[in-house]
DNA sequence: TAAAAATACTCCATAGGTATTTTAT
DNA sequence: ATAAAATACCTATGGAGTATTTTTA
């Protein structure tokens, strides 16, 4: 079935003419002949009846002209619907987040994003820094917010906020002490620990390494896989451990976390907009990168 | 939007890969790359994003792909219905039947067709022979039942029934006569008449010219464009006329109307089923052709 | 005889191939 | 080093043309 021979075929129906069928669409009768009778023969039926100078459809023709009519309808669809996606602020955004950008970013920049471009449909996923980034590399996701950076080099961050890390204790734990507490005490008490995909910790990784130190010289008693299973944790007196302020505020000011400050630790990191490098990006995505770029670093 | 390419774009999609969809399509790599893009010129955005040696699907190419599954479904429906109607006694029946045959023929032979071929969706249509006969020649109908041929080269009449016409009265009008009427008697009584292109009436004319007479020479008070508004003018009172035995037999047996005998008018003619000569009939067709020869003569 | 479709042929655009290069794993 | 896509270039199928014949209105 070519698409050029239903062309012909269709002209034909509708002008019940080969030769006009022909000076419609720039092409020769003899053409049109070609086109019917390939047509015809591959279908296996007569698309017309031939009655020497006039020509009639038969049934068969009949079938095909409706389905034909349909097919082309489907195909102007993809069509506009590209044309729309290339050209507009339409389509589907699919956006992944780590934790704490999911919880307490993206809410608020998606809000404000959907205002502007009501047409875009957003699809956000959570997951570890990790997952998201996997995500990335495997199409699955355009663009994800992370707390943390790789070395790979298919993927470009951009940051777009710095996030400040603390340490939180439970009032139970810290009561014994006089409120300052040293690198040393630190390790000795219980932690409550994120997986190894966590933003959070590769950060608190990193902070620990520039004491000379690092997470297997810690007590940690539990591992869990969420920023907010680790402040119940926390909250629970299970032990005390590392999050982002964002997460940890209200707990701190309300007095079921103890923030615990001055300490040697180096606890900053950023948040970043991921994506691969060499995707080419529909007018719905360049636009949620510069309203995310415009509405976070200032 | 070319077929060929749109196939090879799927195939590329499902597989994720140019040279596997080259494999699965027994062509080469190059050829695939050639038909996405130009693919890709077409619709004025990119498919895929090459990352180098891998792709990933991009949102335009979803938008395709999710059309072009439509498109394939159509495709193979058309294929398909086209292959049952070719192959099966399945399609739409268009039969056009003149007065006499639509009303007292037609209605018992379609009553067992469509008993034996249940997916046939018969369409009938009532007109004069005149009237069914124009259809045929403008491919409106492909059949028809009609009461009486013309010297057309290009339509092909079956004799399928012989049909008796009788020339009936209202008892009123023929009460003061003694039963015989001669020919004479016949042109000075009051006519109802039916249009020229009615078969029963073509067959009075026939009738008419071996007697040396014809229809100037009667006394026609009212035309009329229907069997049964002939016989509702007559059994008016408002003169005599000709019609089908099979319209006027109930008439008759209650005594509504007279059944005029002893005539020198040899008022006999055909039913014949019509059909335009080098149509080309499908199974639904030829199965009503046969039907009709097989449960009429005999 | 005039108008339309079929047939016969010629031509060239392009679908498809092979060989090779480029790129990233 | 290898696997995949891009590029370059060649070949040949078949789409489209012109010229002509056939058919019928």
């Amino acid at each position: 079935m070519d698409l050029r021979r239903l062309e012909a075929f269709c002209k034909v129906y509708e002008l019940k003419s080969f030769s006009k069928a022909g000076r419609e669409l720039y092409l020769s009768q003899p053409t049109i002949s070609a086109h019917i009778s390939t047509l015809e023969e591959e279908l296996g039926v007569h698309l017309f009846d031939r009655l020497g100078r006039s020509i009639l459809v038969t049934q068969a023709g009949e079938v095909l002209y409706r389905n034909a009519k349909d097919i082309y309808e489907l195909i102007g669809k993809a069509h506009s619907e590209i044309n729309l996606l290339r050209d507009k602020v339409v389509g589907d955004l699919e956006i992944g987040g780590s934790s704490i950008p999911s919880h307490y970013l993206l809410p608020g920049i998606l809000y404000d994003y959907c205002k502007k471009f009501p047409d875009v449909r957003i699809h956000m996923s959570v997951g570890d820094t990790t997952d998201i980034l996997n995500k990335i590399r495997s199409g699955k996701l355009i663009l994800g917010v992370v707390g943390a950076t790789t070395d790979a080099p298919n993927i470009e961050f951009i940051p777009i906020m710095r996030d400040k890390l603390v340490v939180v204790a439970p009032p139970v734990l810290v009561k014994n002490y006089d409120g300052i507490i040293d690198i040393q005490q630190l390790a000795e008490l219980p932690w409550v620990m994120r997986e190894g995909g966590s933003g959070t910790r590769k950060a608190l990784e990193a902070g620990l390494a520039e004491l000379g130190t690092n997470i297997r010289d810690l007590n940690v008693t539990v591992w869990v896989e969420s920023t907010q299973a680790v402040v119940q944790c926390v909250k629970a007196g299970l032990g005390i451990s590392v999050t982002s302020l964002l997460a940890a505020q209200t707990h701190i000011d309300s007095g079921e976390l103890i923030h615990i400050t001055d300490l040697p630790l180096n606890l900053e990191r950023s948040f970043y907009l991921a994506h691969l490098t060499g995707r080419e990006f529909f007018p719905a995505v360049r636009y949620f990168i510069d309203h995310v770029k415009n509405s976070t670093f200032e």
